[in-house]
RNA sequence: GGUACUCUGGCAGAACGGUUAUGCGUGAGCCUGCAAAGCUUAUACAAGGGGGUUCGACUCCCUCGGGUACCUCCA
């Protein structure tokens, strides 16, 4: 598999003929999870679950944090503990990521977990004189990695000059960046500096190499995390281990809004919890994978009913797989293995979910053509559904099953209905559909049957 | 200002040095008791401007321009 790596700015094989290390950035739990958050999470998820359909292992670790200043300034302002925040956030980002279909990584660490990992650490930077101590805490001192800025390519020098930070005096350089903040404000911690609270960027070196050891594969999160991030947790890392960090740097580009990124501080966010609410979670994961992972989308409401009509499309074909019985049947199988293997290549190739999409729609296409001619038949259905389920399934997407109650109540309108319109009793046939319409269950009248499919409740759908 | 990314048909959005992307939308038709859904078919100067390399460029190079992101809050 090739994807594409940020530090070398090459295409890199991914081996996926053994086990698959993935650290994956998640989020800072002050508030509520945007459509961007889900976006760079959806892209890890449809990843995972490509490898793991493949037979790869993947050790997938994602972590929370839950110590900054904007938890603490949360906290403050409503007048609760630092914890009952990230809590609080962190049970508020299970609810939304369970409903869109996420798997659960292996392992969610959390930084105030962690802190004695995060004390050890820093030790060693010291020993190895890479790390000070100052007035206000432990600093990483950036000229003693020179491949500072390998990430990002920034050159120290021009980053010094365009700095916009206050100089802070007690810095040996103004580059150098907090390892250990001391703090009088809850939470804190004792360390051998004094008492007080870790950086942000330690946490991520220090589980990142816990977790999956000094090299792992791949390291993931938003664009926008490519620096200061990540770039200091390479320089951390890397003096630390004396090794290469991770192997392939994945950054998702970033959801805008209006040509705008979207992001917390400019307040122009949508919330999974609001798009959820009107869209559900298959239209939202199409959506997100509606363009390639590295590139920004814009979020508008006509691109996700768009993305409405196609998963309409979708539905359709289920639910004719569902209902083929034809007797006329064309020999397929070539051609869905075909698509198969187009669907498979384009994710191989720097994980093209666009692309990949666009196989998948053709053998949606193909089904519902199929059914249109009155040619679905079993055998075919089987052959397809077993691709269509196995292509549903990676990219996350889920149609509801219905209980066999609901089933039998609903063949049993339909005969009825059936029976009204033998006898061109097309007023009280009508009134059943309408019935079955409130049900959100929708018909299809073919030549020789009518089959029913179950419509997603979508709010925004007019 | 620096760095990176980006500019493709009404919209969204890919691939590829020479071939239909795909989807949405729109028009027409088929199916239907009527619908809906679906299918068929049609539709689009496609390539930010200008140069160059090449037998041939959307694809490579140069140049000019627009947009976005990052330059210590950020997925």
């Amino acid at each position: 598999m090739q994807l594409q790596d940020t530090l070398s700015n090459k295409e890199q094989t991914l081996d996926i003929s053994k086990k698959i290390k993935i650290y994956l950035c998640g989020v800072t739990v002050y508030d509520e999870s945007h459509i961007g958050h889900a976006r760079t999470i959806i892209i890890f998820d449809v990843l995972r679950k490509y490898l793991e359909s493949k037979k790869v292992e993947v050790e997938f670790i994602q972590n929370f944090t839950d110590v900054d200043d904007k938890i603490i300034n949360r906290a403050t302002t409503e007048n609760v503990s630092a914890q009952e925040i990230s809590d609080k956030y962190i049970k508020s980002y299970f609810k939304d990521f369970d409903e869109l279909n996420i798997m659960r990584a292996t392992n969610y660490p959390k930084a105030t977990e962690h802190i004695g990992d995060i004390i050890k650490f820093i030790e060693k930077l010291i020993d190895k004189e890479i790390a000070y101590v100052s007035k206000n805490g432990v600093y990483f001192s950036v000229s003693k990695f020179p491949q500072y800025g390998k990430l990002s390519k920034k050159k120290i020098d021009e980053l010094q000059s365009g700095s916009r930070i206050q100089i802070d005096e007690t810095k040996k350089d103004p580059l150098d960046f907090a390892l250990w903040k001391y703090s009088g404000i809850n939470p804190t911690w004792e360390s051998p500096w004094g008492k007080g609270r870790p950086g942000w960027h330690i946490e991520c070196s220090a589980m990142s190499i816990k977790y999956l050891g000094e090299n792992f594969d791949i390291h993931g999160g938003g664009r926008d995390l490519i620096f200061p991030h990540h770039e200091n947790e390479i320089a951390q890392s890397e003096s630390h281990t004396g090794n290469q960090f991770a192997k392939i740097w994945m950054h998702v580009g970033m959801v805008t809004l209006g040509g705008e990124k979207m992001s917390k501080s400019l307040g122009n966010t949508k919330s999974i919890k609001y798009v959820l609410e009107n869209w559900g979670p298959n239209i939202i994961r199409l959506f997100c994978l509606s363009g390639h992972y590295s590139k920004v989308i814009d979020y508008s409401e006509e691109i996700l009913k768009e993305n409405f009509s196609k998963w309409r499309q979708v539905e359709t074909c289920y639910f004719e797989l569902i209902h083929a019985n034809n007797k006329n049947q064309e020999n397929i199988s070539e051609k869905i293995k075909k698509i198969g293997m187009k669907f498979d290549k384009s994710l191989e190739n720097d994980f093209n979910t666009h692309l990949a999409l666009s196989s998948f729609f053709e053998l949606v296409k193909e089904t519902n053509r199929l059914a249109a001619e009155e040619k679905l038949g079993e055998e075919n259905s089987v052959i397809i559904k077993k691709e269509f389920q196995r292509i549903l399934k990676i990219l996350g997407l889920n149609i509801p099953e219905m209980s066999i109650d609901e089933k039998q109540k609903i063949d049993e309108l339909i005969s009825n209905r059936e029976k009204f319109r033998d006898e061109k009793q097309f007023v009280q046939a009508d009134k059943i559909r309408e019935k079955l319409n409130e049900m959100n269950i929708e018909l299809i009248d073919h030549k020789e049957k009518t089959i029913w499919m179950k419509k997603e409740k979508i709010k925004s759908e007019k």
